[in-house]
DNA sequence: CATCCATTTTAAGTATCCTTAATTAGACTA
DNA sequence: TAGTCTAATTAAGGATACTTAAAATGGATG
């Protein structure tokens, strides 16, 4: 199934939002795909009837097994760039989103196939976030949960959710890695900011921010 | 001045058609574009109206000083990707032409600045074509001769004009390259061809494929 | 110089993806 | 349960980049 970059931004929305238990809304859709709440309707509409989509009036869009397979297809074409331009460029955790998305949807098998190899078939890109391979399948992996559902201890960030400009100028100002090593040490009963420690340097971020922040324990 | 990534590609052919000294006519463009002669005059008259193009009924197409400027900057645009993926990902000179020929048309100036600054500003790509700066400026180059045109001696390669199928196969076969050392042997009277010598081996090659060859003379 | 024919243009229409404005459906509230 | 309001849909249409088919042009040829 061969389809337009349109449909491919699409699908990869709605899968997105699935995969944050978010309801593929049209008004959700429209935002995340900043057009009209119309052409979401059409979209839906039109994808429905090629069977990748499920989709009736004023319900909320889930992708068919062959939707979310083009969905993950979509999805490591976008990861692998991301992670080509980190390595190579060395463009920074935001500035790879956005460019990924400009061109990904014009990335033919060929080169994508010259990228994975080039990279040494990453199952990770640098935001974290996991690389299906070619048949759409993505790797084994544990279960991460965020810092802020954490007790204190010693962790390690696994993925970072850079989901918008404001999370996006946070991670890149105090430059958040994954990998980093953060020691939680503690958690403000009144409104569940965390104290923790990264690089020697203690700062507290609110709950929310914390969401966005999964990681792994280390065992000491 | 910015244009679609179609724009951009229609002002890049006029550009190269020029430069080989051939006619912008309809028939010409649509062969390289893969379009009908229709929509050759719809975007003329199009563009014309925007004077980035010269164009009268039935007569050939020119570019205007601020068509050509669009042109050279998505022919920098192609040359710089062409020279990154080849330095990168080793893909080989017909493979970055087709490749770059996707993409091209959706990269941020920042992503090509950076691409630019990784790959060291170069002057020409791997083909030996120049590289306009980001003002649109050709560096300064010598002039080049076909070695078709070119009396016994020893000659470097200086530029390969991939452009044709049977070209690209030819001078991917038998890997030749920009910086390849030729021996000009002999020239053949009855047809031009030419005895050439190549890495201690042997050929003969046709004036046509001499006269895709551009060269400079080395001075024992 | 008249005719022919390839090239180009015109005309009409298609596909894709989008818009705004008006209408409707459905969920929540009083 | 009727009323209200938000979200979604319908309706109409626009931009871009194409297509095919028919008509026109103009340069080459006999
Ligand atoms: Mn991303
Ligand atoms: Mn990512
Ligand atoms: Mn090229
Ligand atoms: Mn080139």
């Amino acid at each position: 199934m061969d389809v337009s970059s349109a449909v491919e931004k699409f699908l990869k929305t709605i899968y997105n939002l699935e995969l944050r238990h978010q309801k593929a809304s049209g008004s959700n859709m429209a935002s995340k795909l900043n057009i009209s709440p119309a052409a979401i309707t059409d979209m839906a509409i039109k994808l429905a009837g090629q069977g990748l989509i499920n989709y009736q009036k004023h319900k909320s869009i889930t992708l068919t097994p062959k939707g979310k397979k083009i969905a993950l297809l979509a999805s490591r074409k976008h990861r692998l760039w991301e992670t080509f331009l980190h390595r190579t460029l060395n463009l920074n955790l935001d500035e790879i989103h956005v460019e990924a998305e400009l061109i990904e949807g014009y990335t033919s098998e060929f080169l994508l196939g010259k990228i994975d190899e080039y990279l040494g078939f990453p199952e990770h890109d640098p935001h974290g976030d996991p690389i299906p391979d070619k048949k759409g399948v993505l790797p084994e992996e544990q279960a991460f949960f965020p810092i802020s559902e954490s007790s204190p201890g010693s962790y390690q960030i696994e993925r970072l959710y850079f989901e918008s400009d404001e999370l996006n100028d946070f991670f890149t100002e105090y430059e958040f890695k994954v990998g980093d090593i953060l020691e939680l040490v503690l958690i403000f009963k009144m409104d569940n900011a965390l104290l923790i420690k990264r690089n020697k340097v203690t700062m507290v971020i609110s709950e929310n921010i914390g969401s966005k922040i999964l990681v792994s324990k280390l065992n000491e």
